[in-house]
DNA sequence: GTCTATAAGGAGATAGAC
DNA sequence: GTCTATCTCCTTATAGAC
């Protein structure tokens, strides 16, 4: 392994450190564990960052800047709204059940964050991502089923990540598939209450 | 401070420990912290536990075995159940609100449970003493306002918990109590839906 | 029983050889 | 530029004086 840009050999760190964290933990991310993980030896990680404070900033903004749901990428839009919306939970919690380290590493790192002088609004942004890709999904459901919502969007998303994270911390705690997915169907239930049929134009009388 | 009893300076250690991890975070808690935070010498801690292992694990258990979840209990019953599931849901909230950094330390004690070899088990632990003080205070809920669910009750207890967790992660995400007042009457509208005027004898047609 | 003093090891960081 | 060897500090844990 010849002598790579100090660019590439920071995220070769950084990815390093992911993996250490999803095996033992964002306490058992040492420098040491992680240039092992990375094959290098000690010293080329202080080459590359000043501190290890640095490389957590470095990892955690660029969790943060990557990190989407992945989840909402594998919904599949059909006519029926309340078996989209139902289907849409199922693939988000799929992908939770599938990646079940990488979700704890993304709450450990939250609160790590929230510790962290300098990176205590990162948490906020990450939140506002998620519902971001909420409110996309939830207008690509509605356009593609022919439905408004009838609270704001907004609404609705923040609704939508309430629950998503909700089903996430219960799995990480009991892993109870059945559970999850009698939840899911309530809570498709109660999405489905939100929307209406088309434009505003069918009044009740 | 005279001799007191080893079950004693046991209790005293641990709530000087809950009280660093609740302004140093888990990693914070080392042993100097927490006999500095408790006013003994550094020897008195190993001669109440055999290890720092071994207390964090005794914190963890009294956590788990102590904490319910005082927000339930400052709910108070109407007759109007829709605003009682409403006016429950805020004052879990608030009690949040008041205690966020108690309620951040719970997430990070069942992280920390989740990575140490012996306390796996305690979040499922936990997250079923949550349902079980959720499925309360609905049974409650339902005698005081005449009402039934229409699904079983642990399924609703569920999703209670579902919610109120993904409350309480927005909230120490991105502090916006606007925001959870709205997703609170969603989630209000969302469990009135499911509940039913009284006995099954008022059927449709 | 209680505490001072210290052991033993792991951590982040760096000096200096190559 | 890169890596070995080391420094310094902080951690858990304990020995031994009182």
């Amino acid at each position: 392994m010849a002598r790579m840009s100090s660019v590439d050999r920071r995220g070769e760190i950084v990815q390093a450190a992911l993996r250490v964290i999803s095996e033992q933990g964002v306490q058992g991310a040492t420098t040491r564990a992680i240039v092992a993980e990375a094959g290098m030896p000690l010293a080329s990680f202080h080459y590359a960052f000043a501190s290890r404070d640095e490389m957590m900033e470095e990892l955690i903004a660029h969790v943060v800047e990557t990190q989407s749901i992945a989840a909402f990428e594998a919904i599949r839009f059909g006519a029926d709204i309340r078996s989209t919306i139902r289907d849409g939970l199922q693939a988000f919690f799929d992908t939770i059940v599938a990646d079940t380290a990488e979700e704890q590493v993304l709450f450990e790192l939250m609160l790590f964050a929230m510790r962290t002088p300098g990176l205590e609004s990162l948490p906020q942004r990450q939140w506002a991502k998620y519902r971001d890709a909420a409110r996309q999904v939830l207008e690509a459901a509605a356009e593609s089923a022919g439905i408004e919502w009838s609270v704001p969007i907004e609404t609705v998303a923040r609704m939508l990540i309430t629950i998503t994270d909700g089903l996430t911390l219960a799995w990480l705690a009991d892993r109870d598939l059945a559970a999850a997915a009698s939840v899911m169907d309530l809570a498709a239930d109660s999405l489905y209450a939100l929307t209406t049929p088309q434009p505003i134009k069918d009044a009740i009388t």
